[in-house]
DNA sequence: GAATCTTTGACATCGTTTTGACCCGGCGAG
DNA sequence: CTCGCCGGGTCAAAACGATGTCAAAGATTC
Protein backbone atom coordinates (compact mmCIF):
# COMPACT_ATOMS: atom_id res chain seq x y z
CA UNK A 1 0.00 0.00 0.00
CA UNK A 2 1.40 3.36 -1.04
CA UNK A 3 0.16 6.44 0.86
CA UNK A 4 0.46 9.99 -0.74
CA UNK A 5 1.22 12.56 1.96
CA UNK A 6 0.65 16.58 1.02
CA UNK A 7 1.56 18.66 3.32
CA UNK A 8 3.46 21.93 3.33
CA UNK A 9 4.55 22.20 7.13
CA UNK A 10 7.94 20.44 6.95
CA UNK A 11 7.82 19.14 10.61
CA UNK A 12 4.31 17.56 10.74
CA UNK A 13 5.42 16.10 7.54
CA UNK A 14 8.03 14.24 8.50
CA UNK A 15 6.00 12.96 11.80
CA UNK A 16 3.17 11.79 9.74
CA UNK A 17 5.73 9.87 7.67
CA UNK A 18 7.73 8.41 9.68
CA UNK A 19 4.38 7.62 11.75
CA UNK A 20 3.13 5.92 8.12
CA UNK A 21 6.08 4.07 7.25
CA UNK A 22 5.90 2.88 11.32
CA UNK A 23 3.41 1.65 10.57
CA UNK A 24 4.44 -0.59 6.78
CA UNK A 25 3.15 1.76 4.39
CA UNK A 26 5.05 2.74 1.52
CA UNK A 27 5.04 6.74 1.48
CA UNK A 28 5.22 9.44 -1.17
CA UNK A 29 5.60 13.32 0.27
CA UNK A 30 5.12 16.35 -1.40
CA UNK A 31 5.14 20.02 0.13
CA UNK A 32 2.55 21.43 -2.35
CA UNK A 33 -0.10 20.93 -4.57
CA UNK A 34 1.74 20.92 -7.71
CA UNK A 35 4.20 18.01 -6.40
CA UNK A 36 0.91 15.78 -5.14
CA UNK A 37 -0.89 15.96 -8.61
CA UNK A 38 2.57 14.82 -10.27
CA UNK A 39 3.38 11.83 -7.54
CA UNK A 40 -0.28 10.80 -8.18
CA UNK A 41 -0.05 10.78 -11.95
CA UNK A 42 3.41 8.82 -11.86
CA UNK A 43 2.49 6.51 -8.80
CA UNK A 44 -1.15 6.37 -8.22
CA UNK A 45 -1.15 5.55 -4.89
CA UNK A 46 -3.53 3.72 -3.12
CA UNK A 47 -4.67 6.65 -0.68
CA UNK A 48 -4.39 10.14 -0.52
CA UNK A 49 -3.94 12.77 2.36
CA UNK A 50 -4.16 16.18 1.44
CA UNK A 51 -3.46 19.34 3.95
CA UNK A 52 -5.73 22.04 2.71
CA UNK A 53 -3.52 24.81 3.01
CA UNK A 54 -0.97 24.73 0.18
CA UNK A 55 0.99 27.02 -1.91
CA UNK A 56 0.50 26.68 -5.49
CA UNK A 57 -2.38 24.25 -5.46
CA UNK A 58 -4.63 23.88 -2.51
CA UNK A 59 -5.51 20.51 -0.98
CA UNK A 60 -8.92 21.04 -2.38
CA UNK A 61 -7.95 21.75 -6.13
CA UNK A 62 -6.35 18.82 -5.89
CA UNK A 63 -8.59 16.69 -4.77
CA UNK A 64 -10.95 17.96 -7.67
CA UNK A 65 -8.47 17.15 -10.03
CA UNK A 66 -7.73 13.81 -8.93
CA UNK A 67 -11.58 13.12 -8.49
CA UNK A 68 -11.24 13.55 -12.53
CA UNK A 69 -9.47 11.12 -13.13
CA UNK A 70 -10.17 8.54 -10.89
CA UNK A 71 -14.00 8.81 -8.84
CA UNK A 72 -13.07 6.40 -5.71
CA UNK A 73 -9.54 6.26 -4.38
CA UNK A 74 -9.95 7.62 -0.76
CA UNK A 75 -8.63 10.98 -0.48
CA UNK A 76 -8.31 12.45 3.59
CA UNK A 77 -8.17 15.86 4.00
CA UNK A 78 -5.80 17.20 6.92
CA UNK A 79 -6.76 20.92 8.48
CA UNK A 80 -5.53 23.30 10.58
CA UNK A 81 -8.22 25.30 10.65
CA UNK A 82 -11.07 23.90 12.76
CA UNK A 83 -13.69 25.12 10.42
CA UNK A 84 -16.68 23.67 9.82
CA UNK A 85 -17.17 24.81 6.64
CA UNK A 86 -14.02 22.91 5.26
CA UNK A 87 -15.29 19.56 6.27
CA UNK A 88 -18.74 20.39 4.33
CA UNK A 89 -16.57 21.59 1.29
CA UNK A 90 -14.08 18.84 1.48
CA UNK A 91 -16.63 15.91 1.58
CA UNK A 92 -19.06 17.64 -1.16
CA UNK A 93 -15.73 17.09 -3.54
CA UNK A 94 -15.90 14.03 -2.64
CA UNK A 95 -13.20 13.15 -0.06
CA UNK A 96 -13.64 10.44 2.18
CA UNK A 97 -12.44 12.13 5.66
CA UNK A 98 -11.47 14.66 7.41
CA UNK A 99 -8.91 14.95 10.11
CA UNK A 100 -9.01 17.96 12.06
CA UNK A 101 -5.55 19.23 13.61
CA UNK A 102 -4.53 18.64 16.22
CA UNK A 103 -4.94 15.24 15.70
CA UNK A 104 -2.95 12.34 17.22
CA UNK A 105 -0.82 9.31 15.63
CA UNK A 106 -3.49 6.83 16.87
CA UNK A 107 -6.23 8.44 15.19
CA UNK A 108 -4.73 9.35 11.41
CA UNK A 109 -3.38 5.70 11.95
CA UNK A 110 -6.96 4.33 12.15
CA UNK A 111 -8.76 6.66 9.90
CA UNK A 112 -6.62 5.96 7.27
CA UNK A 113 -6.91 2.37 7.89
CA UNK A 114 -10.55 2.69 7.88
CA UNK A 115 -10.50 4.00 4.67
CA UNK A 116 -8.64 1.90 3.21
CA UNK A 117 -10.21 -0.85 4.90
CA UNK A 118 -13.73 0.49 2.97
CA UNK A 119 -12.17 0.85 -0.95
CA UNK A 120 -10.05 -2.25 -0.92
CA UNK A 121 -11.74 -5.24 -0.05
CA UNK A 122 -9.56 -7.81 1.37
CA UNK A 123 -10.23 -9.78 -1.88
CA UNK A 124 -6.93 -10.16 -3.30
CA UNK A 125 -7.67 -7.41 -6.02
CA UNK A 126 -8.49 -4.28 -4.76
CA UNK A 127 -11.16 -1.90 -5.27
CA UNK A 128 -14.47 -3.25 -6.90
CA UNK A 129 -17.43 -2.28 -8.46
CA UNK A 130 -20.31 -4.05 -11.16
CA UNK A 131 -22.02 -2.90 -13.83
CA UNK A 132 -24.76 -6.16 -14.32
CA UNK A 133 -22.55 -9.65 -14.28
CA UNK A 134 -19.59 -7.79 -15.01
CA UNK A 135 -17.07 -7.27 -12.30
CA UNK A 136 -14.43 -4.33 -12.50
CA UNK A 137 -11.34 -3.99 -9.85
CA UNK A 138 -9.76 -0.31 -11.18
CA UNK A 139 -6.49 -1.44 -9.43
CA UNK A 140 -5.76 -4.46 -11.14
CA UNK A 141 -6.77 -3.16 -14.27
CA UNK A 142 -8.99 -5.82 -15.24
CA UNK A 143 -12.61 -7.57 -15.06
CA UNK A 144 -14.51 -10.50 -15.01
CA UNK A 145 -17.80 -12.01 -16.07
CA UNK A 146 -18.49 -15.38 -14.50
CA UNK A 147 -15.15 -17.77 -14.57
CA UNK A 148 -14.04 -15.07 -17.44
CA UNK A 149 -11.23 -12.36 -16.58
CA UNK A 150 -10.08 -9.70 -19.08
CA UNK A 151 -7.49 -7.29 -18.95
CA UNK A 152 -8.47 -3.46 -19.27
CA UNK A 153 -6.09 -0.74 -19.89
CA UNK A 154 -5.74 2.60 -17.88
CA UNK A 155 -8.05 4.47 -20.03
CA UNK A 156 -10.52 1.75 -20.24
CA UNK A 157 -10.79 1.51 -16.97
CA UNK A 158 -10.87 5.36 -16.95
CA UNK A 159 -14.29 5.09 -19.10
CA UNK A 160 -15.66 2.13 -17.34
CA UNK A 161 -15.20 4.26 -13.78
CA UNK A 162 -16.84 7.20 -15.32
CA UNK A 163 -19.97 5.17 -17.11
CA UNK A 164 -20.29 3.68 -13.67
CA UNK A 165 -20.62 7.19 -11.55
CA UNK A 166 -23.05 8.27 -14.00
CA UNK A 167 -25.46 4.71 -14.09
CA UNK A 168 -28.70 5.40 -15.74
CA UNK A 169 -28.02 8.66 -17.52
CA UNK A 170 -25.84 9.06 -20.47
CA UNK A 171 -22.51 10.27 -20.37
CA UNK A 172 -21.64 12.96 -23.80
CA UNK A 173 -19.00 11.86 -26.14
CA UNK A 174 -17.43 15.34 -24.80
CA UNK A 175 -17.59 14.27 -21.12
CA UNK A 176 -16.24 11.23 -22.41
CA UNK A 177 -13.05 12.85 -23.86
CA UNK A 178 -12.75 15.37 -20.97
CA UNK A 179 -12.63 12.87 -18.57
CA UNK A 180 -10.80 9.84 -19.96
CA UNK A 181 -8.23 11.73 -21.90
CA UNK A 182 -7.86 15.22 -20.65
CA UNK A 183 -9.90 18.98 -21.33
CA UNK A 184 -7.72 19.93 -23.74
CA UNK A 185 -7.67 17.08 -26.11
CA UNK A 186 -9.72 16.91 -29.21
CA UNK A 187 -8.98 13.65 -31.34
CA UNK A 188 -10.36 14.37 -34.74
CA UNK A 189 -11.16 10.88 -35.78
CA UNK A 190 -13.32 7.62 -34.45
CA UNK A 191 -10.69 7.22 -31.48
CA UNK A 192 -13.66 7.27 -29.10
CA UNK A 193 -15.76 4.78 -30.74
CA UNK A 194 -12.63 2.71 -31.31
CA UNK A 195 -11.87 2.19 -27.77
CA UNK A 196 -15.83 1.74 -27.24
CA UNK A 197 -15.84 -1.13 -29.66
CA UNK A 198 -12.60 -2.67 -27.64
CA UNK A 199 -14.54 -2.11 -24.47
CA UNK A 200 -17.50 -4.01 -25.88
CA UNK A 201 -15.20 -6.73 -27.16
CA UNK A 202 -13.57 -7.59 -23.92
CA UNK A 203 -16.41 -7.12 -21.45
CA UNK A 204 -19.87 -7.53 -23.27
CA UNK A 205 -21.06 -11.06 -23.72
CA UNK A 206 -22.28 -10.54 -27.39
CA UNK A 207 -20.57 -7.58 -28.42
CA UNK A 208 -22.53 -6.92 -31.62
CA UNK A 209 -25.71 -6.34 -29.22
CA UNK A 210 -24.49 -4.23 -26.30
CA UNK A 211 -25.83 -5.18 -22.91
CA UNK A 212 -23.77 -3.11 -20.60
CA UNK A 213 -22.48 0.00 -22.44
CA UNK A 214 -25.61 1.32 -24.67
CA UNK A 215 -25.53 3.58 -27.07
CA UNK A 216 -27.75 7.01 -26.84
CA UNK A 217 -27.72 8.00 -30.19
CA UNK A 218 -27.07 11.66 -30.93
CA UNK A 219 -25.29 12.19 -27.60
CA UNK A 220 -23.09 9.50 -26.06
CA UNK A 221 -22.96 6.15 -24.69
CA UNK A 222 -24.90 4.54 -21.27
CA UNK A 223 -24.18 2.18 -18.31
CA UNK A 224 -27.77 0.41 -17.14
CA UNK B 1 -32.81 6.35 1.42
CA UNK B 2 -33.97 5.40 5.33
CA UNK B 3 -31.61 6.54 7.94
CA UNK B 4 -31.51 4.82 11.26
CA UNK B 5 -30.98 7.02 13.88
CA UNK B 6 -29.92 5.86 17.63
CA UNK B 7 -28.96 8.19 20.62
CA UNK B 8 -30.38 8.35 24.02
CA UNK B 9 -30.26 12.10 24.60
CA UNK B 10 -33.91 13.11 23.54
CA UNK B 11 -32.68 16.80 22.30
CA UNK B 12 -30.13 15.98 20.35
CA UNK B 13 -31.97 12.98 18.90
CA UNK B 14 -34.98 15.11 17.61
CA UNK B 15 -32.35 17.65 16.47
CA UNK B 16 -31.18 15.46 13.90
CA UNK B 17 -34.44 13.42 12.76
CA UNK B 18 -35.87 16.69 12.06
CA UNK B 19 -32.29 17.81 10.12
CA UNK B 20 -32.16 14.81 8.44
CA UNK B 21 -35.79 14.99 7.40
CA UNK B 22 -35.17 18.46 6.19
CA UNK B 23 -33.02 16.70 4.17
CA UNK B 24 -35.29 14.34 2.22
CA UNK B 25 -34.40 10.70 4.15
CA UNK B 26 -36.79 8.75 5.80
CA UNK B 27 -35.66 8.13 9.51
CA UNK B 28 -35.73 5.38 12.07
CA UNK B 29 -35.31 6.62 15.63
CA UNK B 30 -33.93 4.27 18.34
CA UNK B 31 -33.60 5.49 22.18
CA UNK B 32 -30.80 2.53 22.62
CA UNK B 33 -29.03 0.07 21.12
CA UNK B 34 -31.69 -2.81 21.36
CA UNK B 35 -34.13 -0.64 19.37
CA UNK B 36 -31.90 0.19 17.22
CA UNK B 37 -30.98 -3.51 16.79
CA UNK B 38 -34.45 -4.12 16.06
CA UNK B 39 -35.16 -1.57 14.08
CA UNK B 40 -32.27 -2.67 11.82
CA UNK B 41 -33.39 -5.99 11.83
CA UNK B 42 -36.98 -5.36 10.76
CA UNK B 43 -35.89 -2.46 7.92
CA UNK B 44 -32.72 -2.59 7.02
CA UNK B 45 -32.05 0.92 6.38
CA UNK B 46 -29.06 2.53 3.82
CA UNK B 47 -26.94 4.14 6.57
CA UNK B 48 -26.71 3.76 10.36
CA UNK B 49 -26.07 6.67 12.71
CA UNK B 50 -25.11 5.74 16.18
CA UNK B 51 -24.36 6.99 19.80
CA UNK B 52 -21.75 5.29 21.51
CA UNK B 53 -22.79 5.79 24.99
CA UNK B 54 -26.50 4.14 25.43
CA UNK B 55 -28.50 2.24 27.66
CA UNK B 56 -28.62 -1.58 27.70
CA UNK B 57 -26.69 -1.89 24.10
CA UNK B 58 -23.23 0.47 23.82
CA UNK B 59 -23.27 1.80 19.68
CA UNK B 60 -19.89 -0.32 19.50
CA UNK B 61 -22.07 -3.68 20.01
CA UNK B 62 -24.64 -2.85 17.87
CA UNK B 63 -22.16 -1.82 15.19
CA UNK B 64 -20.24 -5.27 16.16
CA UNK B 65 -23.64 -7.38 15.30
CA UNK B 66 -24.80 -4.86 12.41
CA UNK B 67 -21.20 -6.24 11.02
CA UNK B 68 -21.54 -9.84 11.82
CA UNK B 69 -24.45 -9.83 8.81
CA UNK B 70 -23.81 -6.67 6.87
CA UNK B 71 -20.46 -5.52 6.12
CA UNK B 72 -20.79 -2.91 3.92
CA UNK B 73 -23.85 -0.69 4.97
CA UNK B 74 -22.45 2.41 5.89
CA UNK B 75 -22.64 3.01 9.79
CA UNK B 76 -21.52 6.91 11.73
CA UNK B 77 -20.56 7.15 14.92
CA UNK B 78 -21.60 9.58 17.26
CA UNK B 79 -19.60 10.80 19.81
CA UNK B 80 -20.22 13.07 23.30
CA UNK B 81 -16.34 11.90 24.83
CA UNK B 82 -13.75 13.71 23.17
CA UNK B 83 -11.42 10.72 23.50
CA UNK B 84 -9.41 9.78 20.75
CA UNK B 85 -9.44 5.82 21.83
CA UNK B 86 -12.62 5.91 20.74
CA UNK B 87 -12.34 7.11 17.45
CA UNK B 88 -9.84 4.24 17.18
CA UNK B 89 -11.91 1.62 18.45
CA UNK B 90 -14.91 2.90 16.66
CA UNK B 91 -12.80 2.60 13.00
CA UNK B 92 -11.76 -0.44 14.25
CA UNK B 93 -14.78 -2.28 14.45
CA UNK B 94 -15.10 -1.11 10.83
CA UNK B 95 -17.31 2.09 10.61
CA UNK B 96 -17.42 4.68 8.26
CA UNK B 97 -16.99 7.94 9.86
CA UNK B 98 -16.71 9.30 13.61
CA UNK B 99 -18.34 12.25 14.35
CA UNK B 100 -17.62 14.46 17.85
CA UNK B 101 -19.89 16.21 19.35
CA UNK B 102 -20.61 19.03 19.26
CA UNK B 103 -21.35 18.55 15.59
CA UNK B 104 -23.12 21.55 13.39
CA UNK B 105 -26.00 20.35 11.08
CA UNK B 106 -24.11 21.14 7.82
CA UNK B 107 -21.06 18.53 9.01
CA UNK B 108 -23.38 15.82 10.23
CA UNK B 109 -25.45 15.91 6.82
CA UNK B 110 -22.00 15.96 4.80
CA UNK B 111 -20.64 13.36 6.21
CA UNK B 112 -23.80 11.15 5.90
CA UNK B 113 -23.82 12.42 2.38
CA UNK B 114 -20.28 11.52 1.58
CA UNK B 115 -20.85 8.17 3.19
CA UNK B 116 -24.04 7.56 0.82
CA UNK B 117 -22.02 8.50 -1.78
CA UNK B 118 -19.06 5.93 -0.54
CA UNK B 119 -21.60 2.96 -0.78
CA UNK B 120 -24.37 3.77 -3.00
CA UNK B 121 -23.20 5.41 -6.61
CA UNK B 122 -25.77 7.02 -8.40
CA UNK B 123 -28.25 4.77 -10.74
CA UNK B 124 -31.06 7.19 -10.62
CA UNK B 125 -32.44 8.82 -13.89
CA UNK B 126 -32.01 12.51 -13.19
CA UNK B 127 -34.77 15.25 -13.61
CA UNK B 128 -38.25 13.64 -13.64
CA UNK B 129 -42.01 15.10 -14.40
CA UNK B 130 -44.95 13.63 -15.33
CA UNK B 131 -48.00 13.81 -17.58
CA UNK B 132 -50.96 12.23 -16.36
CA UNK B 133 -49.28 8.52 -16.17
CA UNK B 134 -46.85 9.27 -18.00
CA UNK B 135 -42.84 9.69 -16.47
CA UNK B 136 -40.82 11.28 -18.45
CA UNK B 137 -36.59 11.50 -17.86
CA UNK B 138 -35.46 14.30 -19.23
CA UNK B 139 -31.47 13.83 -18.72
CA UNK B 140 -31.73 10.30 -19.54
CA UNK B 141 -33.98 10.43 -22.76
CA UNK B 142 -36.68 7.88 -21.53
CA UNK B 143 -40.04 8.10 -20.31
CA UNK B 144 -42.11 5.29 -18.49
CA UNK B 145 -45.71 4.13 -17.85
CA UNK B 146 -46.07 1.50 -15.72
CA UNK B 147 -43.57 -1.07 -16.47
CA UNK B 148 -43.06 -0.07 -19.96
CA UNK B 149 -40.25 2.00 -20.99
CA UNK B 150 -39.89 3.90 -23.92
CA UNK B 151 -36.16 5.58 -25.51
CA UNK B 152 -36.62 9.11 -27.03
CA UNK B 153 -34.66 10.78 -28.83
CA UNK B 154 -33.91 14.57 -28.18
CA UNK B 155 -35.97 16.23 -30.47
CA UNK B 156 -38.58 14.09 -28.46
CA UNK B 157 -37.85 15.46 -24.95
CA UNK B 158 -37.90 18.66 -26.35
CA UNK B 159 -40.98 18.76 -27.51
CA UNK B 160 -42.57 16.95 -24.34
CA UNK B 161 -40.88 19.53 -22.47
CA UNK B 162 -42.35 22.52 -24.44
CA UNK B 163 -45.49 20.50 -23.75
CA UNK B 164 -44.92 20.03 -20.11
CA UNK B 165 -43.94 23.76 -19.78
CA UNK B 166 -47.38 25.09 -21.35
CA UNK B 167 -49.55 22.55 -19.66
CA UNK B 168 -52.96 23.06 -20.91
CA UNK B 169 -52.17 25.49 -23.09
CA UNK B 170 -52.09 24.80 -26.55
CA UNK B 171 -48.58 25.27 -28.35
CA UNK B 172 -49.01 26.55 -32.20
CA UNK B 173 -46.81 24.59 -34.50
CA UNK B 174 -44.71 27.74 -34.85
CA UNK B 175 -43.77 27.59 -31.25
CA UNK B 176 -42.66 24.24 -31.85
CA UNK B 177 -40.43 24.83 -34.83
CA UNK B 178 -38.64 27.78 -33.13
CA UNK B 179 -38.15 25.65 -29.77
CA UNK B 180 -37.57 22.06 -31.11
CA UNK B 181 -35.55 23.19 -33.94
CA UNK B 182 -34.19 26.19 -34.06
CA UNK B 183 -35.53 29.77 -34.99
CA UNK B 184 -34.51 29.78 -38.51
CA UNK B 185 -35.55 26.62 -39.10
CA UNK B 186 -38.84 26.43 -41.91
CA UNK B 187 -39.66 22.71 -42.44
CA UNK B 188 -41.37 22.95 -45.97
CA UNK B 189 -43.48 19.69 -45.53
CA UNK B 190 -44.72 17.34 -42.74
CA UNK B 191 -41.93 17.28 -40.07
CA UNK B 192 -43.71 18.36 -37.39
CA UNK B 193 -46.73 15.96 -37.64
CA UNK B 194 -44.49 12.85 -38.08
CA UNK B 195 -42.58 13.39 -35.49
CA UNK B 196 -45.83 14.06 -33.19
CA UNK B 197 -47.18 10.59 -34.88
CA UNK B 198 -44.00 9.15 -33.39
CA UNK B 199 -44.32 10.78 -30.06
CA UNK B 200 -47.70 9.50 -30.04
CA UNK B 201 -46.61 6.16 -31.36
CA UNK B 202 -44.30 5.75 -28.24
CA UNK B 203 -45.86 7.60 -25.26
CA UNK B 204 -49.59 7.11 -25.91
CA UNK B 205 -51.86 4.26 -24.52
CA UNK B 206 -53.73 4.28 -27.71
CA UNK B 207 -51.81 5.70 -30.18
CA UNK B 208 -54.78 6.56 -32.27
CA UNK B 209 -57.00 8.41 -29.65
CA UNK B 210 -54.45 10.33 -28.58
CA UNK B 211 -54.60 11.02 -24.17
CA UNK B 212 -51.51 13.51 -23.86
CA UNK B 213 -50.82 14.79 -26.78
CA UNK B 214 -54.30 16.62 -27.69
CA UNK B 215 -54.64 17.88 -31.38
CA UNK B 216 -55.90 22.18 -31.44
CA UNK B 217 -56.71 22.18 -34.95
CA UNK B 218 -56.01 25.54 -36.64
CA UNK B 219 -53.71 26.25 -33.51
CA UNK B 220 -51.54 23.20 -32.49
CA UNK B 221 -50.99 20.72 -29.69
CA UNK B 222 -51.62 20.83 -26.23
CA UNK B 223 -50.94 18.90 -23.09
CA UNK B 224 -53.72 18.68 -20.08
C1' DG C 1 13.33 -3.03 -30.64
C1' DA C 2 9.37 -5.90 -29.51
C1' DA C 3 4.97 -5.73 -27.49
C1' DT C 4 1.22 -3.19 -26.37
C1' DC C 5 -1.78 0.58 -26.56
C1' DT C 6 -3.66 4.52 -29.23
C1' DT C 7 -4.96 7.06 -33.18
C1' DT C 8 -6.45 7.49 -37.75
C1' DG C 9 -8.99 7.21 -42.23
C1' DA C 10 -11.80 4.46 -45.31
C1' DC C 11 -15.82 2.28 -45.54
C1' DA C 12 -20.17 -0.10 -44.01
C1' DT C 13 -24.19 0.22 -41.37
C1' DC C 14 -27.88 1.94 -38.84
C1' DG C 15 -31.31 5.20 -36.81
C1' DT C 16 -33.27 9.59 -37.16
C1' DT C 17 -35.17 13.18 -39.80
C1' DT C 18 -37.20 14.92 -43.75
C1' DT C 19 -40.06 14.66 -47.56
C1' DG C 20 -43.90 13.83 -50.83
C1' DA C 21 -47.95 11.21 -51.81
C1' DC C 22 -52.08 10.10 -50.24
C1' DC C 23 -56.00 9.67 -46.82
C1' DC C 24 -59.37 11.29 -43.60
C1' DG C 25 -62.67 14.30 -41.32
C1' DG C 26 -64.64 18.72 -39.90
C1' DC C 27 -66.68 22.76 -41.32
C1' DG C 28 -68.35 26.46 -44.08
C1' DA C 29 -70.40 27.69 -48.57
C1' DG C 30 -73.60 26.86 -51.67
C1' DC D 1 -77.76 18.37 -47.00
C1' DT D 2 -73.80 17.88 -49.79
C1' DC D 3 -69.54 19.33 -51.79
C1' DG D 4 -65.12 20.77 -51.55
C1' DC D 5 -61.45 23.02 -49.03
C1' DC D 6 -58.11 22.91 -45.55
C1' DG D 7 -55.63 21.26 -41.71
C1' DG D 8 -54.03 17.35 -39.99
C1' DG D 9 -52.76 11.99 -39.94
C1' DT D 10 -50.30 8.20 -41.94
C1' DC D 11 -47.08 5.79 -44.61
C1' DA D 12 -42.92 4.51 -47.12
C1' DA D 13 -38.85 5.95 -49.12
C1' DA D 14 -34.99 8.98 -49.51
C1' DA D 15 -31.57 11.91 -47.40
C1' DC D 16 -28.67 12.73 -43.82
C1' DG D 17 -25.73 12.27 -40.01
C1' DA D 18 -23.98 9.40 -36.36
C1' DT D 19 -21.90 5.22 -35.06
C1' DG D 20 -19.61 0.52 -35.90
C1' DT D 21 -15.81 -1.85 -37.84
C1' DC D 22 -11.46 -2.87 -39.72
C1' DA D 23 -6.67 -2.62 -40.84
C1' DA D 24 -2.74 -0.14 -40.65
C1' DA D 25 0.15 3.53 -39.03
C1' DG D 26 1.87 5.92 -34.97
C1' DA D 27 3.11 6.35 -30.16
C1' DT D 28 4.43 4.35 -25.67
C1' DT D 29 6.35 1.26 -22.61
C1' DC D 30 9.41 -2.00 -21.03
Amino acid sequence: MTILLAEDDPLTLDALDACLQDEGFRTLVAADGKQALELWTEHRPQLLCLDIMMPEIDGFEVCRRVRATDAAVPILFLSAKNEELDVVVGLGLGADDFIRKPFTRAEVIARIRAALRRSYPANGRGRCFSMQDLKVYPDALMAERGEKGVELTRREVSMLELLHRNAGLPVSRDAFLDVCWGLDYFPDSRTLDQHVLMLRKKIEADPARPAIIATVRGTGYRFG
